[in-house]
DNA sequence: TCTGTTTTCGCCTGTTGGTCGAAAACAGGT
DNA sequence: ACCTGTTTTCGACCAACAGGCGAAAACAGA
């Protein structure tokens, strides 16, 4: 159970690491998580973990990313570990223990084990859901103006972000709504930005990236193990 | 480990199953696999697991789904299971066991524990991967019409399929080349389809499937932890 | 009032997915 | 040989969408 927590932070995607104080792999930083109770599932399990390293309450979406299990990833000992992703909103500052700091994902320091590919697919998984899902939600505060969402975006994609093709993609897909209300105009001037939240604030994929998708049927599916998901034609009858 | 081997057989997806002789769960059906030997990860496990019910010559793709570790999943003992997909392509017909058998992921029999569940993932992540990789290659021959291929696609999507949407989209993005041979007609005449194959035989995801896509810069790209992935503007300097 | 700044919106373009129908290429019977 | 039925292939058309650009809107400060 190790958990990439990811935040974005001074316009930087930074990951929640632990400095390790005993052998193996002294001195070097560490992803937080544990070991897997009794009467917990992995994921419930990765969320006790956290407790102790941030407040829960904070953190706006879990998921799996995979097992490690290479035989000697860790010294002497044979560990298996499942790796999720853990996403912290931008506004959110979690008090963290004195051994844990935040680290950009861009200039990782030492690293123990195989902690630095788990960080590496963990932000890879973040950075394609970004294209199509609303895991924005999970980075960005409740409400924020586009040019935050922006910046959330280039931090985390790593590359530039046009602010009007980002607002058009994310509210043809119905993922982002106004809220009616105005953010202050910067101390220098600049017209004042309209807010948006998420519309959502679960994870939601976007139908429509699927391609090869059936024509859209007039609605009415049932919900067996072999139906398609969206309506459209069931099977073209020979 | 466990693992959903799914194939296209008679038209259908079907899936491997196992006929449980002791409890619990006796007489149920249950997915093939077993436990994480000491000198191999997880992925060899698995292919050594299957190497006892099917050739594993025949299997062409596997990859992990997801943990599954509700506390009591599986009565008595505490039993935490990765979970793997596997294809074979249709043109195989492994031997299997006398214990084991092929059923139709449509309707299942009775099944052990929450291996349902785990079938029904397997399935929509292969449902899934056929929109934005080339995953087809691992249910189709090595050279196939596109008449084959679309019946394929049609039994593990669930839904109709457009053969001339089907093979634009595959060629645009240099998936399917011809080998400049023929099939024969069948026995009601037609004119011969031209036969195709995959170019890799090796999961590739299509590179433009992601949305907010960087800039098309030319080339030159590093590779370190923090890099985008694509070429494109590393970020724009305020 | 004028200038500089930031946001917002509309317009244009190229690409892609989806559909349809005509043409091509075969077998079999007359 | 010719016609019919069948299957495949290819081109044309349409709609939706991502991406880019520039003008207009809305503010602060001089």
């Amino acid at each position: 159970m190790l958990a990439a927590v990811l935040q974005i932070r001074a316009g930087t995607l930074q990951v929640l690491l632990w400095q390790r104080a005993q052998e193996p792999d002294s001195g070097r930083w560490a992803l937080p998580g544990g070991r897997l109770g009794d009467d917990e599932d992995v994921e419930a399990s990765v969320r006790r973990q956290l407790a102790e390293k941030v407040d829960v309450r904070d953190v706006t979406h879990v998921e799996q990313i995979a097992v490690f299990s290479a035989p000697h990833r860790v010294p002497d000992v044979r560990l298996v570990a499942t790796a999720f992703l853990g996403l912290v909103p931008s506004d959110a500052d979690p008090a963290v223990p004195p051994d844990t700091a935040w680290h950009p994902v861009a200039r990782l320091p030492d690293t123990a084990f195989d902690h630095a590919e788990i960080i590496r697919d963990a932000r890879d998984r973040l950075r394609a859901k970004l294209s199509y899902t609303n895991l924005g939600f999970a980075l960005a505060p409740r409400v924020f103006t586009i040019s935050a969402l922006r910046e959330l975006y280039v931090a985390a994609l790593g590359h530039g972000v046009s602010a009007t093709n980002l607002q058009r993609i994310l509210t043809r897909r119905k993922l982002l709504v106004p809220t009616g209300g105005t953010a202050l105009p910067g101390p220098s001037g600049g017209r004042p930005a309209a807010e948006f939240r998420f519309t959502d604030r679960a994870l939601k994929v976007t139908d429509a990236f699927a391609v090869l998708r059936p024509p859209p049927g007039p609605g009415a599916a049932g919900c067996g193990v072999g139906d398609s998901p969206g309506g459209g034609t069931p099977i073209p009858v020979p």
